[in-house]
DNA sequence: GTCTATATACGGATAGAC
DNA sequence: GTCTATCCGTATATAGAC
C-alpha cells in the first residue's frame, strides 16, 4: 500500500525533497527562495517549514545526499582490492560520466558551496574516506615501485584523472560556448570521453 | 599628483571595486550583501550606490573584468602565428598556473555565475573570440593532417588542457581534503604541473 | 497534513545633512 | 564626496484555521 502510493504518487516530504535538491544545485543556497521550491513541488511555503524547519536544515539534507553520490562511485571502487589498476581507473571514468550525464551540475553545485562555508559534512566524510590511504593509492605507489609507472606524486594521479573527467561538466556553459556545440554535440563528446581518458592516462603514467 | 595619490591611497572608486571583486568571487553575487562590501572598503553603504548605482552594476564590471583577465593568456597565446604548438601549450599551461595561484577562485566565480544567468557579457566575449576557428585549432588540425598526432576532435585536447590547468583550482577545498593538503603543499604541486601538464598533454596526443 | 494570513528580519537603495 | 537615518520590498518563518 505504501510502495504503491510512493510510485503513482511521492510523498509529501519526497516532493519537497526533489524540488529543493532541483533549485538548489541550480541555484545555490543563497541564490534558492524557499518559495520557488514550495511552488517547484506544488505545494504551500508553510508546509516546506512543517516538514523540514528551516531552509538550512533542508540544505544540509540535500547537500549531505549530493556529497554521498558524488563520492559513492569513487570509494567502492577506491577500496575494490581484487581489480587491477587499470580496470579501476576505466570503471570509475566510465561511472563519474554515466553519472554526470545524468546529473550534470552536481559537482558545481557541491564545489561552489564548499567555497564559502568548508562544509562539516563534507570535512567529516572526508576524513572517513581517507582516500590517500586506500587501496587504490598503494597500488599506484607499487607500480612506481615496480617502476611501471613514472615517479610523481600519486596526487597528481588522481588529480588528473578527476580533472578530465569532471571538469568538462563543471565548464559546460563556458565550453559549450566557446566551442559553439549544442547540448546533443556535448553529451557525444562526452561518451567518446569514457574510452579516451583511461586510454590518456595510461600514457601520462608512463611519462618521466 | 593623481599617480602619487593612488599609489599611496586608492581612490574610493578603487576601493570599493577592489572590495566588491574580493567579496563577489568568495561568496558569489546572490551571497553577497552590499553591506559587506562597503564594510571590506572601509566605507558607507550610501557611497557604494553613489559610485555605482547599484549591486547589479557593480557586480556586472567585476564580472567583466574577471572574465577578460581569464581569458587574456588564452587569446594571446591562440592567435599568435609565430610560435610551434608545442610552444604555445607549455606557455599557456604557465601563464594559467601563474594567473590561478594568484587568484585562485576566479575559475570557479565565472563558473557559479555563469550556471544561472548566461551571462551576456561572456556570450559576446566568447562570439567575438571564436576559439574554434583561431590560429592554435588550425595548428592542432595541421598536425593531424600530417599523422603527427592522433585523429580526435581538437575539442578534446581543448578540454583536456584546461581541465588539467584549471580543475585542480575549481576544486581545491575539495582536494585539500581529500589529499590531506596544506595550502603550501597545494601550491607547491601547482608550480609541478607547470612543466607535467605540457609533457602529459604531448603524451595524450599520441594515443591512438 | 495542508492551507491563509501575518510577524519579523534583512537587504538594497535613497533622502538629506554636512 | 561622505556620512546617518530611514524607506520599502522581499524572504524566512510561524500562528492558527480547517
Amino acid at each position: 500500500m505504501k510502495v504503491k502510493k510512493e510510485i503513482i504518487d511521492p510523498s509529501t516530504e519526497e516532493k519537497i525533497k526533489n524540488a529543493a535538491r532541483k533549485v538548489f544545485t541550480q541555484k545555490g543556497y543563497a541564490g534558492t527562495k524557499t518559495r520557488d521550491i514550495a511552488e517547484e513541488a506544488g505545494i504551500n511555503l508553510a508546509l516546506l517549514n512543517y516538514y523540514f524547519r528551516s531552509k538550512e536544515k533542508l540544505f544540509d539534507i540535500i547537500m549531505l545526499e549530493s556529497f554521498q553520490e558524488f563520492m559513492r562511485s569513487m570509494i567502492s571502487v577506491f577500496n575494490d582490492e581484487k581489480t587491477s589498476l587499470e580496470k579501476k581507473i576505466e570503471s570509475m571514468v566510465s561511472n563519474y560520466i554515466d553519472l554526470l550525464i545524468k546529473q550534470p551540475d552536481i559537482p558545481l553545485f557541491i564545489l561552489s558551496e564548499l567555497r564559502n562555508n568548508p562544509n562539516e559534512i563534507v570535512k567529516k566524510m572526508s576524513l572517513d574516506n581517507n582516500l590517500m590511504k586506500s587501496f587504490f593509492m598503494k597500488q599506484i605507489q607499487q607500480a612506481i615501485k615496480e617502476e611501471k609507472i613514472s615517479d610523481i606524486s600519486p596526487v597528481h594521479f588522481f588529480m588528473n584523472m578527476m580533472s578530465l573527467t569532471v571538469f568538462p561538466f563543471v565548464a559546460s556553459p563556458m565550453l559549450k560556448n566557446l566551442g559553439d556545440l549544442q547540448q546533443k554535440d556535448f553529451d557525444k563528446l562526452m561518451q567518446e570521453r569514457k574510452k579516451l581518458i583511461p586510454k590518456w592516462i595510461k600514457a601520462t603514467m608512463k611519462v618521466k
